[in-house]
DNA sequence: GACCAGGCACATC
DNA sequence: GATGTGCATGGT
């Protein structure tokens, strides 16, 4: 292992025990089950997650959180109750395309989806219109128990700002850094990405406030304030 | 009232 | 292959 790849692992572990210490266990992803993971998983897609709760909350309202009420139902009613986390008619379709491939090919079983090897599965969700890396990494890591990197625009920026990674590194590069340099486990992977989105929230919007955040010691010296 | 949020597909160059 | 644009709501 060369010297760099020494003081990545060592960046990255610090990052996580960090940011661990100031929040605890996240328990992340929120959900009641499987398909209601990936469900938020694809609604969560550039929206704030309180908006995706009141989607979720109007679906089980209505009785539609299974994929073939979804299929069933008519594209105003899915559109309606979607109405909350924005681009409404983008995500029933997407949503749609989703209950589709799982009917389909999985007889509407996120589970039964689950036991596919994660790779094979990744390249299946990745097939699926609406569905982009993020998403189906959402997927296999919460709803399906796969031991895969979740990266999101809060990792890019975070690791952009301390320094470890280019800001404009494409999505499977960054993924492929934090399965290089972290221990696959899948507790700490479904941890560490939730820890990245409590820290994300709370200290790195566009306007980060990194004198309280508990990455602050991370910083390399003079980039304090260069935010 | 402007700006922003855990993306993605599609058009255009 | 890079870059731009539409999609929509609710919080700050």
């Amino acid at each position: 292992m060369t010297k760099r790849s020494k003081s990545m692992q060592r960046s990255l572990a610090d990052m996580y025990r960090l940011m661990s210490e100031h929040f605890g266990p996240t328990h992340w992803w929120p959900g009641d089950s499987p398909f209601e993971i990936a469900v938020g998983a694809i609604l969560t897609q550039n929206t704030a997650w309180t908006n995706v709760e009141r989607a979720i909350a109007n679906l089980k309202r209505a009785k539609l959180l299974s994929p073939r009420k979804i299929l069933d139902c008519p594209a105003d009613a899915l559109e309606e109750a979607l109405t909350p986390s924005g681009y409404f008619r983008v995500k029933a379709k997407r949503l749609r395309h989703f209950c589709d491939y799982l009917v389909t090919g999985h007889r509407g079983s996120v589970k039964r989806m689950a036991q596919l090897p994660r790779d094979e599965l990744r390249a299946e969700l990745l097939q699926v219109n609406g569905i982009g890396p993020e998403t189906a990494d959402d997927i296999l890591l919460y709803a399906c128990d796969h031991v895969v990197f979740v990266v999101d625009a809060y990792t890019r920026r975070i690791l952009s700002r301390h320094g470890l990674v280019d800001p404009g590194i494409g999505y499977e590069d960054l993924r492929a850094l934090f399965e290089r340099h972290v221990p696959p486990d899948l507790r700490i992977y479904q941890e560490y990405h939730g820890l990245i989105v409590f820290i994300g929230k709370e200290f790195c919007r566009r306007k980060p406030n990194c004198a309280e955040c508990p990455l602050h010691s991370l910083l390399p010296s003079g980039r304090f304030g260069l935010q």
